[in-house]
DNA sequence: TGTACATCAGTGAACGCGCGTTCACTGATGTAC
DNA sequence: TGTACATCAGTGAACGCGCGTTCACTGATGTAC
């Protein structure tokens, strides 16, 4: 029985990778219940150490929520980073692969996603989340940027604004009709088609089409 | 002692209104604590009723809060109707109006805005709740229909699509620039400006600036 | 290479707490006559 | 108008449960010599 506790992927008493484990079961249970619906006591259940072992890892059970949205906002940044790409094969078409990336990480991974953008973590008490929030911010802002550097210098609207409008359209997309659950609003047609025509006409207005 | 539990607005043995009263109770939690963050008990304890009272009114915690969801839904279908006001002064104005109230809803009513959006109700197990959200959204496709039929036919974009964008949009700045609590991303310019600037853009890609 | 020892990481039992829900109950209200 | 009675709405005690957190502990690991 005691046997059973510690579990196939156990090492022996030192678990070797506990935080990171810890990480993971979290995850798998946000993605099931959402963003409240973990608790550090299943947690060490799933992984199978004693319901006092995270402690050596984290200070409380919303240091563990905190940690995760703060690592999911860095493998957002490099995924945004990627799909921009430096801006090749040209501004407009990386802009608008920068959109697509944004619902494809919310679709991969709903639940950073949910810690990141639904846990309600109170921003200026965790300032490294607020950091690694806005450096993946700040790719999509450039890539509005680079964007807005192809118009003649006197039609050139905000660069925050624009990107302000572009997170949000990809935030409100992903966040009503692009989740996994069953708070999803069903709509006849896929979140990437609807951000990719939304964004279209944005940028359409913008004086911006067809690159 | 017994007496205090009563509360000043009990009147008497029966309370006469109490289903009312617990719903008002739980927004005032949730608009302090989140959709998460309000239980059957500290509810019925802020209304001082005994913590099996509630079962007379609604089948559990989740009912409740079913229940408090599509309360907001009519709600919100009717200051989207009060702000679409027929059209007038014309179809532009009025379709501007409607995305105002929609930030002006969410910001008054930042509980009901919360249980509708953020509670990950099941909306197959809701059929009630289903149907409210539908209709508050009818408002909205209405008005991006009239707004639209402004257009020779053959430039008309699917008022369906018009109008997800437009949710989206105004769901994406409440959710992200516009919410009453710490997780506010802070940026410098008002929630409605930025919804003001982003429908304007949008509407001139659509062929529609200016109304 | 071997040993003593410090440090580290996980144990397991225990705590007090608030939760949702149930139950048999009873006081208040409304209605039939 | 008065009374008997059915129905309704809230009571209060109790339940079992899972939670977060603490504590003194101990097994495993790494390092100095």
């Amino acid at each position: 029985m005691s046997r059973s506790k510690r579990g196939p992927g156990r090492r022996g008493y030192h678990h070797g990778n506990l935080s990171e484990a810890l990480v993971q079961a979290a995850l798998d249970l946000i993605a099931k219940y959402g963003p409240g619906g973990f608790s550090f006591a299943e947690v060490t259940r799933s992984v199978g150490v004693s319901p006092a072992a995270p402690y050596r890892h984290f200070r409380d059970r919303d240091a563990l929520m905190a940690d995760i949205a703060r690592r999911g906002f860095e493998l957002f940044a490099e995924e945004l980073t990627l799909a921009w790409n430096e801006g090749q094969p040209d501004a407009f078409a990386a802009f608008k692969n920068v959109g697509q990336a944004y619902l494809g990480f919310a679709r991969r991974e709903p639940a950073y996603y949910a810690a990141m953008f639904e846990a309600r973590l109170p921003l200026d008490e965790h300032r490294e989340l607020a950091r690694a929030d806005d450096q993946a911010f700040a790719v999509l802002r450039r890539a509005a940027e680079a964007l807005i550097a192809e118009l003649p210098k006197e039609r050139r609207p905000p660069a925050l604004m624009m990107s302000l409008h572009v997170w949000a359209l990809c935030h409100g997309i992903t966040s009503l009709f692009g989740r996994g659950d069953d708070a999803r609003r069903k709509v006849p047609m896929r979140p990437e088609d609807l951000l990719e025509a939304g964004v279209l006409i944005y940028l359409e207005g913008l004086g911006l089409g067809g690159g």
